[in-house]
DNA sequence: GTCTATAGTATGATAGAC
DNA sequence: GTCTATCATACTATAGAC
């Protein structure tokens, strides 16, 4: 039987490397130091350390997943729940200022290393393009639900670059206001019901 | 007399290269390949790769700056000018697809790399924010001119960013279209001789 | 499963010939 | 000003003892 707890806490401290440092500069020798384990011992959970990053990768998308599984329990409205995705802005405001978004980072970073792992990495994005897609759908619109999804993720995007390159956490919080009144407005020009129109 | 052709030949690949693969990627191997030249003549020329990083956002900078002064004298209205800045999206558009924003792209590897050059590359974001806040204080809005320069900023961060991870042109058009529709907001809701409210 | 030791490679940087 | 040759270092990855 494998190990699953070394192997998972390297998985564990990857993901916060790669995040705070980037991929490539992150090097076995600093997690396994932070570990407190040998660099050869690495080599028995892992072959390369693509097959790290595939592993921190796919953790990421099962973390994903179960918060937005969390947030359609949790909110009683479309715009309730999208309001959990602003909000991570919010709740995530220090690290972001500090390293940027983790999907966003990661994502830009494996597109310049045309690295095998890019594709994977972008179906972070996917994950949460579908569901605001979702939620705007059952706003009633249909007919643009996607293009409002994709707008959304641009520009908890762009908060995130800026308010990292100025260290500026306030930028958030006034962005996020934006949003939330943006928001709103969907709350009184359409309704749930409106989808036959 | 110091060769300029060469340095600035360097200078000129590894803005390049820097952008499309990173900076942390792009070994002098790989610039004196595309050059022509040998690895050791780099260190007549500069002492460290560093050195190499401060003369291409040096470079940016005065490019930028000459862009920005060109707006200015080629837009007749503050309206025009900013409409100048959101094109570049449209115009960049294959390369932002390939490697996002060359401002945004750098900023975040710095940050991450925690490298000495970080303050000098975020100036390339202040350039453009103090440019665009001062067209906003042209169009009457003197209040919230920095916000509006911030939000400006964020969102075309956030379509570069996007764009790249979907390889999505069209996308880059859709969110340009929404981005002249709100500018346009501002020629019929105030105009450029109310300041004084 | 974890360790030490080491191979092999690429990098940034230096020295010195021309 | 450009070159070749070389150094020192860091990295990913492997081999084999325990």
């Amino acid at each position: 039987m494998v190990n699953k707890l070394t192997r998972d806490r390297i998985v564990d401290k990857a993901d916060q490397l790669f995040y705070e440092q980037g991929f490539e500069h992150t090097s076995f020798a600093q997690i396994a130091e932070a570990l407190g384990i040998s660099r050869g011992n690495f080599y028995y959970h892992f072959k390369t350390k693509d097959e790290i990053l595939d592993a921190v990768i796919s953790h990421r998308l099962v973390r994903t997943n179960s918060m937005l599984e969390s947030w359609e329990v949790e909110g009683a409205t479309p715009i309730d729940r999208i309001r959990s995705f602003i909000n991570i802005l919010v709740m995530n405001r220090t690290k972001i200022k500090r390293y940027g978004c983790p999907v966003g980072t990661l994502c830009t970073e494996l597109a310049k290393l045309e690295h095998p792992a890019r594709s994977h990495a972008n179906e972070l994005f996917t994950l949460f393009r579908i569901w605001l897609r979702r939620q705007f759908e059952q706003l009633g619109r249909s007919d643009d639900a996607d293009e409002l999804a994709m707008h959304l993720l641009a520009f908890s995007q762009g908060v995130a670059t800026l308010s990292s390159a100025f260290q500026d956490e306030k930028f958030i919080h006034t962005e996020v206001r934006r949003l939330d009144d943006w928001l709103s407005s969907f709350a009184t020009s359409t309704n749930n019901l409106s989808e036959a129109l």
